[in-house]
Formats: C-alpha cells, sequence, structure tokens
DNA sequence: TCAGAATATGACTAATTAGTCATCATTTGA
DNA sequence: TCAAATGATGACTAATTAGTCATATTCTGA
C-alpha cells in the first residue's frame, strides 16, 4: 500500500510516498530520541531535509498525524505477525506457535527500534487522554491485535491443548507478557550500565531464543511444580 | 515520615508538611488530567491555593520535583505492600500471598487512582529518557522493589514450592502481570463505553477477587493441560 | 515554449509557560 | 513592642514552538 518502490505507479506518486517514508523516518528518529512533545517539528523537518512547511502537506495533522502514521505501521506490523505465526501455524502446536512468535516479535523489535520505542513511550499517555478520538483509537487498535490471536487461542481450547480459561482474558496476557519482555529487553539496552541487574539470568536480555524458551516454559507448565514430574 | 499530623512535631513542621501534602494532591490530580508536560504549574498552584512562588519554596526543583515526589510515594507504597504480603506472610503459601498480594494492589489502586495514573502514563518516556538522573532514579526503585519480592520467589524455590526457574525472571514477570492487570482495568474504567470488549470476562475488571483467581491460576497452574487433571 | 497548476518554503505570528525576584506579609524571640 | 528572619506572592522575562501563508519554485500538458 504504501511500498514507495511498487512499479505499477506513476513517478509522481511513488515520489509522493518517498516523501512520505523519508517523513516518518525522520520523525520516528526525532520522537525516539527526545520524546514526542519535546520533539520540534523544525528538527523533523531539517532531519527530512524539507522546510516545515512541506510536511503539512503530507500530513494535514502536523506532529500528531506523523506519530499516529507510525503507529498504524506498528500496529499493522505487529497483527501481521500474530497472523503469520498463529493463523498460518500449519501443524505446530499452539505452544510452538507461541514460542516463534515471541522469537519474531525480539527480531521485529531489533529491526524498528525507534518506532516501537515510540509506541512503548507516548502510548500509554495517549490511551489515557482526555481526547475520545485518541482513546478510540489504541481501543480499536488492541482490540484488532486482540482479535488476531483470539481465534487461535479459543482453537487450542477448543482442542484441549491449553486450559479453558476466558480466551480474551489470556489472549489479553499473553500479548502483554511479550510486550513486557521486550520492554524490559530494550530497557536495558538503554541502560548500557554493566550489571542489567533486573533479569539477573542475563542470556533472557540478549538471546531471543533463551527468552522465548522462559516465557514459554512459565506460561505454558506455569509456576507451580507439577506432580506428575516429581515421579 | 511525612505525616503531616504527627503530633510529636512543632506546629510551624506540621504546617510545612500539610502543604506540601495540598501541593502534592494538586499536583497528581492536574497531572493526572492533563498530562505531566501539558499540565501548568499556575494551574496547580492555583488548585492547592498557593501563589506559583511558594511552591518552589517547597520543591525546589519545580514541576518535576512535584512529579518524582509522587513517584517516591508509590514506590515506597507498592514495596511496603509486597513485604506486608510476602515477607510477613506467615504459613500462608506462596501461592496464597500472591492472590492476596493481586487484591490488595487492586484496592490499593482504588485509594490512589490519580498517583498510580501518573505512574502509568509518565514512567515509560522517563525510564528512557536522555537524562542519565532519571533513568537512574527507575532503575534504582525498579531494582528495590524485585529485591522485596525476590527472596520470598528464592525461598518458594528451595522449598520446592515452585520450580526452579530463574529467580529474578520471575520476580520480574510476577510484577509486570499484575501491573499490566491494574493498567488493562483503568484503563477500560477511563473508557466508559458499554462494551468493555477487551477482557472478555467483565468480572475481571471489577472484581478484584476473580482477577487475582485468574491470574494465580494462569501463573501458577499454567496455560497447558495438565496430565494428572485427565484422569 | 509557456501558462497555469501543483508543490515547496521558511519567516512570521501568536500562544504558552517555566522559573525569577522584588516586594509584601507574617512570625519569632529578645 | 519591634527588628530581623522567614515565608508568600504573582507580575514579569525569556525561551520555545506549532501552525500559517505569501512567495518562490517546479512540473505538466498543450
Amino acid at each position: 500500500m504504501s511500498d514507495a518502490s511498487n512499479p505499477s505507479l506513476s513517478r509522481r506518486e511513488r515520489e509522493r510516498r518517498m516523501r512520505r517514508r523519508a517523513m516518518l523516518d525522520a520523525a520516528s528518529a526525532v520522537f525516539a530520541e527526545k520524546g514526542f512533545e519535546q520533539a520540534p517539528l523544525d528538527e523533523i523537518a531539517e532531519r527530512a531535509e524539507f522546510g516545515k512547511g512541506t510536511i503539512y502537506n503530507y500530513f494535514e495533522e502536523g506532529k500528531e498525524g506523523l506519530l499516529f502514521a507510525l503507529f498504524d505501521e506498528a500496529y499493522d506490523d505487529l497483527q501481521a505477525l500474530i497472523r503469520s505465526n498463529f493463523e498460518e501455524a500449519g501443524d505446530r502446536s499452539f505452544r510452538a506457535s507461541f514460542h516463534n512468535f515471541v522469537v519474531e516479535s525480539f527480531t521485529y523489535y531489533e529491526e524498528r527500534e525507534d518506532l516501537f520505542l515510540n509506541l512503548i513511550k507516548e502510548s500509554q499517555r495517549l490511551c489515557f487522554s482526555d481526547d475520545p478520538e485518541k482513546t478510540e483509537y489504541f481501543r480499536r487498535q488492541q482490540q484488532r491485535t486482540i482479535e488476531a490471536l483470539a481465534s487461535a487461542v479459543e482453537a487450542a481450547a477448543e482442542e484441549g491443548d491449553i486450559s479453558p480459561l476466558p480466551t480474551r482474558s489470556v489472549t489479553y496476557m499473553l500479548l502483554e507478557v511479550v510486550y513486557d519482555l521486550i520492554v524490559h529487553r530494550s530497557l536495558n539496552e538503554h541502560r548500557d550500565t554493566t550489571d542489567a541487574t533486573c533479569l539477573a539470568d542475563v542470556s533472557l536480555l540478549h538471546d531471543a531464543e533463551a527468552a522465548a524458551d522462559f516465557l514459554t516454559t512459565l506460561l505454558f507448565d506455569g509456576l507451580e511444580t507439577r506432580r506428575d514430574d516429581s515421579m
């Protein structure tokens, strides 16, 4: 849709999309560095090599339009990642799909670090904003994200692969714990202190496989010692 | 320490603390309503019925000083809540302590809604700030919070009550899932739409016991169907 | 080639607000 | 009582910056 190099478009349209992309990339970098509210639009314009006024030709809503266009990308990617792991899971177990989803989420974060950082830093504030347009935006995106995973959770419960807990509650928690782990990882990267003391097992922070193993074990096997293991 | 009505203090000191408290309460309300960066100090002063300059006599760092004094309170309360549930657990099981901790966390959130909202809305942005003083503040508070719970997790693992997963990783996840559930709850309260669609089981959002049951079951029993249940 | 459409530009305006400090009010203790 | 210290005040300053728009530039199709 926004692929700037799509050859089926006129040069005019291709160039328009390339400029839009340059503006979004510049905005993502400046927002990630200074935070949305402290990021001057002039700096975004300068980094993208445009005049400030030009940005308003591409994003009528100005700074906020840029931010929400970035959020659109992040949510689209996340929802696509969920679908590719769970809806097209083939004959993998739900547990294996989840494990793979965690690994791929880590990879995605590495590829789009700035974008993800903007979501982390700004979304909670906006979720609780007084502007109903903004809260509605997040309600819809979160709803769509949950629905993308909920059908797979429901199917797994019907197959008897997982316990019959409330589907959407389980779905919500699965998504949150992955998010939490990625936040934790990027936080420890941001604090480049020598001691990454919060998660003592340092490998969880650098090795996506180790992190996925931990999360999957915790969530699927549970914390409590299993009696059938003890004999 | 900051108890404004402590009779062992001089009137002068008691009054000073009452004024400080009034300023913090006003700040908490205005921050919660408008967000820290959009909250004018004049409005805080007006609501607390002081001149703006007076606030600087009580909080040298101005607006930011108010915010971090509020964070201090939130973290102190949270750490006290953890200690009262886990360190002074008596002969309750770790699982029962956790269950009770979830219930009391919900209660705490209801009592200090504004304060908690400020933590939700502002902490991520500040955690990832460029100012090393701010990042260090959160690193220390989060470290202290984890340590408050880690010893109980370790003891439970040694007793064989929970699986021997990495202590601090487990501790971190336990705290995060409780936090997530409270955020979810306050988000659905904030969105006073008729359909609280995200967690289909609506009771999880209003009934602290039901929420604690769900979280405890999910984390301790695990998602995967247990074989020893099936016969 | 060129008229006119489309697009880019950045100086400017208007609004906001954090923090200061000269001044005024109150309290203290001798 | 009153002089000195302590505390409160809010008008003011200085800095920031979002969004506008008159002008300049580039592109398009005839």
